[in-house]
DNA sequence: TTGTAGGCGTTATCAG
DNA sequence: CTGATAACGCCTACAA
């Protein structure tokens, strides 16, 4: 077993200074060539590699990101991690990730764990705890450290940041728009409990979009459930009680559940019943029929994201100038699959 | 903007050594109670915490551990990933994710990259091109190093290190024996191209019980898939030409997907074809009809990985005692859903 | 052309 | 009780 080489072993072998080697293997034109070319071969031969640890201690700067995503059962934050993670790594960043599983206890424990100087900057989506409470000192905190951060999809607006999201509202009301067009009169919204600053921009749209074509908003064709962990019979009673001919759901997960509810309860889709969801993952395209739904672009999101924080984390190197924080918009799109084939009864 | 504080500014301020400074933080009764108060309390002022760079380059150790899966979008790498984090978190170390893309040389890269002192040890499932290629020398050389390694499900013999399956073999065995039970008699096994050892060890259960069980082999009903990017029109052929009353899957993706077009056909599930899938994941639960599959606990593999790769990592520190390298097998599971329900022609 | 010295932040050992 | 020093591995300005 041969432990990894460094410069100080490759010196004491070669009878020459650290420095030296240090320089040659930069091909600096100080040393001779030669030196030069003894220093290298002997370097090939043991693989040597500078270590990471050390260029990171003097440079200060370690090549790695840290992610912090709530879940990772969630296609979108997956896909948003695949983004992140591949633009990353063409700029030769690595990605440490963390779960913050919702809660507001582990996403400050992770930050405060990888803020000592693991990472150059943060990406990350609020916990669904940490909306709830609206405390964001450890995020102020790292703000105030100098580390760049970029929020994206689960944002607040007191944390005065870079983020990336998407036009919820618009996104939510073109789908509910495209419903009321299809004929449908009666429909529901099956949303989130607590208050994801998303759901409630989805809610919004969904509102905006039936007053502006005169239908009323009825209470009674609102579902809110747990983010997690839900069991049916919620949304069994609702399906049992509430008479309704479309359905726009703020995430993939809900939006299948409660078509094979509806498909149980001897509903055709779409001809009884159409459904619109968030999240345009693999759920979607392989669900049966295959749901219409709203896709966030997860990848492009991380992808975005990812470039925002490098080049904060590049440009602080530099000069420091004046803060300026940007919010980058992805466009939703409506992929128009067979849960809502247009049919108007 | 205030950086983050160091021994050196508070010993600065404080007007005392940098030692007596890093003593009084650790309580250590060398330092009078005096100085200790004052110097803690200063410390927590300025939210003083240590480096974890400078305490890596001293101890040699980084607490991270360093996990490579092949891809994201598969749900079982994904539950493991999340079973790594789990473990890695409640023993204080964070995890390096990278993922390979099902790439040999991505894989290659992205260990050299975490190998020059960013991890402490890996935790990786193979790529499907590091499979085919069948070349290991980057993980042989890994292991030279000295660095622990854990392999997970694709896993290769030639390669000497502790791993963590599941018993592929024998649950293949018992899901197509279940499926002869329930009266079935042409069964197709849906697996992937390439030579994923998994894929092998399922597809020679499947034989063994065809065998076991006095039904001949007919390759026919065995239909080979890309592992990726596949388009429909080989699967829907083999449901055109092919007559069968059940069907075997090597992931839950591939048996989505033959459920959508075999019932595209007319088929009834299962009254007209069975299916089970490996992979109990969300697919598997929200399918319609639900699809009966093989739990392969990802949670628990990536738990019971990140066990054995933190166990040898704190061993290494003390004794090199001699190489010893296990394999758990993880028992799998068949979770039985609609898509089987007993039913005998 | 090569080598020395200092420093990145921390801890441990040894001296005062 | 407190402080100076060396070391982890690397880089670089400045001697020699």
């Amino acid at each position: 077993m041969k432990k990894k080489i460094t410069l100080k072993q490759i010196a004491r072998e070669l009878e020459v200074s650290i420095s030296t080697v240090s320089k040659a293997l930069k091909n600096s034109k100080e040393i001779s060539k030669d030196t030069t070319e003894k220093i290298q071969a002997f370097a090939k031969l043991y693989h040597y590699k500078p270590n990471n640890i050390a260029l990171s201690l003097k440079n200060k700067r370690t090549r790695n990101i840290g992610v912090i995503i709530p879940d990772i059962v969630h296609h979108f934050f997956t896909t948003v991690f695949r983004g992140i993670e591949q633009y990353a790594d063409t700029k030769g960043y690595n990605v440490i990730a963390c779960v913050s599983d919702e809660s507001f206890e582990k996403e400050v424990i992770n930050m405060e764990m990888l803020a000592n100087g693991s990472i150059d900057g943060f990406i990350l989506a609020l916990s669904a705890e940490t909306q709830q409470k609206k405390d964001f000192h450890h995020l102020m905190e790292i703000i105030d450290q100098g580390m760049p951060l970029v929020l994206f999809d689960r944002v607040a607006d007191e944390v005065v940041c870079d983020k990336v999201v998407i036009n919820d509202f618009e996104a939510s009301y073109m789908a509910t728009k495209k419903l009321i067009e299809n004929g449908r009169k009666r429909i529901a919204l099956i949303t989130t409990e607590s208050y994801l600053n998303v759901s409630e921009k989805r809610a919004q749209g969904y509102y905006k979009a039936l007053k502006d074509h005169d239908l009323e908003l009825d209470e009674n064709l609102i579902l809110r459930l747990p983010y997690q962990f839900e069991d049916e019979k919620k949304s069994e009673a609702f399906f049992a009680s509430t008479i309704m001919d479309a359905v726009l759901c703020v995430n993939e997960i809900f939006a299948v559940r409660a078509m094979r509810i509806a498909q149980g309860n001897g509903k055709k889709i779409p001809e009884d019943i159409a459904f619109i969801g968030f999240t345009d993952g693999i759920l979607s395209k392989l669900a049966n029929p295959a749901l219409t739904s709203i896709a966030q672009h997860g990848e492009q999101m991380g992808k975005v994201a990812a470039k925002m924080l490098i080049e904060k984390i590049e440009r602080d190197d530099e000069i420091q100038q004046v803060e300026s924080f940007k919010t980058a918009v992805i466009e939703a799109t409506l992929i128009e699959r067979e849960s809502t084939i247009n049919q108007i009864k």
